[in-house]
DNA sequence: GTGAAAGCGCTAACAG
DNA sequence: CTGTTAGCGCTTTCAC
């Protein structure tokens, strides 16, 4: 079977504890140069590697994180994991993935696993669901979480004040609208997510600093983050105000289906509606006309949260608790400046 | 921090042993009923969990699975991925994602990674990668991980002869051509992946048989499952075949981008060319025109490879080998019959 | 039906 | 610089 560290002394001549710290990776205690290279020459040709069973045993702690989103079928959760995974398997961790699908006990149960499993670090990529019970029941397995020495870090604006890595939501949303508004259009209407979300909160207020700052009145529809909501949003948002010449949306993921709703009207894009997205989805470029959107770098916001997690299981992690990640606008195709454009 | 068993059966006023009977949810050792009682509350009253990691050094095998996929963000794996998850976490399982982006470096190191951890399980959702160093040393770590009691299993067709959960590849294209041929259509072509992987190889071969059955000539161009592939292959298509009325593609992933590029070349969907996909990926019915596609139900794919994986870790797999998961058609707007249609 | 003890593989405190 | 020892938390003989 597999070799083990007994095996490795055994091979080497010299005790358990010689090999161990022969073969650790920090050096920390010292070691004679031969003792090393000997121990090292064994474990080679046993092909030995340490069990992180053992090692997590010991150190009370799985070198392992986890991301918690609400939907992996979501590209942006999707990037977000993607980041994470690959950061995490640089410093040697693995990646648990556990998409929530919005639900509040599934959520719940997720973090009792993952607190059990004395994961060593819990990237909470969601923001909180709206759910009292599912909120207290976190911070109890957060706590417990911590009392281990585990870390628990944000990449979404929350209540709870961990250490956050997060984007720049009222920015972009203030880029979307303002790049509407210098295109020339006057009647540009937001759709939002769920009141209760603070991401959608976040761009919500963006847009209305963006549009007040202009003199202009602000027209908000609500969706609610899935694909389907910018279809049913949009369909609402036409029904009560025709005369809209841009739709700036909350995320990309909606606009999918805010532009097929456009689509089924025979409303061009951009012709007779601009519409700006949010998120930038990896591949989403390919789809025709091709999204106007704010870019953000999920990958390295889940980077980054798998370095803040690690800093903060070794202490040297520093202030500030929230770390703003930069965003930008890509003009693509599915905006254009307001002209004479054929109205209904 | 965490209470232990010890000091559970500490409160209890029995041994360490009793206590661990009277908890073991197989109750395979008979323990006395009250003995049991007095166990079972102090657990309770302690909020005991086992630690799985002192449960998985003493099993030499962690009570969790992983599943390998070529790109997380391509939502045909993120749904194995939801799917299997899901079906683990119902098993008191974590679930592992390791994404390779098709790197065979990054897929080895991964496999290496979960056989050093004694994963109890590992999904392969992907078909193996054009390169034989990898597929050696994957072969050399798969046989460690049956060694030590761990579980294999493919969710796509593979050279190596695990058990497998697959999709009746040949059946969906063919149910795809046929669809297109009951329409009128003549001229079909067919959007294939990359030549040596099977599952395109499959896919390619459903087309076949129907297009040679109903005596039509096969045109097929070739991408390589990825988003943006499809526009080129499309590219080429039509500059190669103009007369071309009706596009099958091998994936719905590449039919977005063939979509696309038949929207920026003006062409009509399904005016002027039928497109049908295979997969139907989640959400995405709500694009513009929806896409005709081969449904696949790739959430149960990933939970029937997790049952697979349990069964065969308790010894109760039976065969067959591999296990053949049905598909079906759905048509919606991207199919129409072949009529008078303007074309080009 | 219960308990004592060994051991999974590793690290670190303690002695030398 | 090296070795001995204890123990992380659990399950499972083996004895009674």
């Amino acid at each position: 079977l597999s070799s083990s560290l007994s095996d490795v002394s055994r091979q080497a001549g010299v005790s358990l504890s010689t090999a161990s710290r022969a073969l650790d990776p920090e050096a920390t205690h010292p070691v004679n140069k031969d003792t090393r290279k000997r121990v090292v020459e064994a474990a080679t040709r046993l092909d030995y590697r340490p069990n992180p069973m053992a090692q997590g045993l010991r150190a009370r702690r799985l070198k392992t994180i986890a991301v918690i989103v609400h939907e992996i079928l979501d590209p942006y959760f999707a990037e977000i994991v993607r980041g994470a995974a690959a950061e995490a398997a640089a410093h040697g961790y693995l990646t648990f993935v556990c998409s929530s699908q919005r639900d509040p006990a599934r959520e719940s149960s997720y973090v009792d696993m993952l607190r059990r499993s004395r994961v060593a670090a819990v990237l909470f990529a969601a923001g909180e669901l709206d759910d009292r019970r599912a909120r207290a029941e976190i911070a109890s397995q957060v706590a417990a979480i911590h009392r281990y020495g585990g870390a628990v870090v944000a990449l979404a604006p929350r209540v709870e004040r961990w250490p956050t890595e997060v984007t720049d939501n009222v920015g972009g949303a203030r880029l979307a609208a303002e790049h509407l508004i210098e295109l020339g259009h006057r009647r540009i209407a937001f759709i939002a997510g769920p009141e209760h979300v603070r991401t959608s909160k976040e761009r919500e207020a963006g847009y209305l600093g963006a549009m007040l700052e202009a003199a202009l009145e602000p027209i908000i529809e609500r969706g609610d983050f899935t694909m389907g909501s910018g279809a049913t949003a949009t369909a609402r948002l036409l029904q009560r105000r025709s005369e809209v010449t841009a739709i700036a949306v909350a995320s990309d993921t909606m606009a999918v289906s805010v532009l097929a709703e456009l689509g089924r009207r025979r409303l061009r894009v951009p012709e007779d509606m601009s519409v700006v997205g949010f998120g930038d989805m990896p591949g989403w470029e390919y789809s025709h006309p091709a999204l106007t959107t704010v870019r953000i770098d999920l990958a390295e916001i889940g980077a980054a949260g798998v370095r803040r997690a690690l800093a903060q299981i070794d202490g040297s992690d520093r202030p500030p608790r929230v770390r703003v990640h930069p965003v930008s606008l890509v003009s693509r195709e599915s905006t254009t400046s307001l002209r004479a454009v054929s109205r209904r």
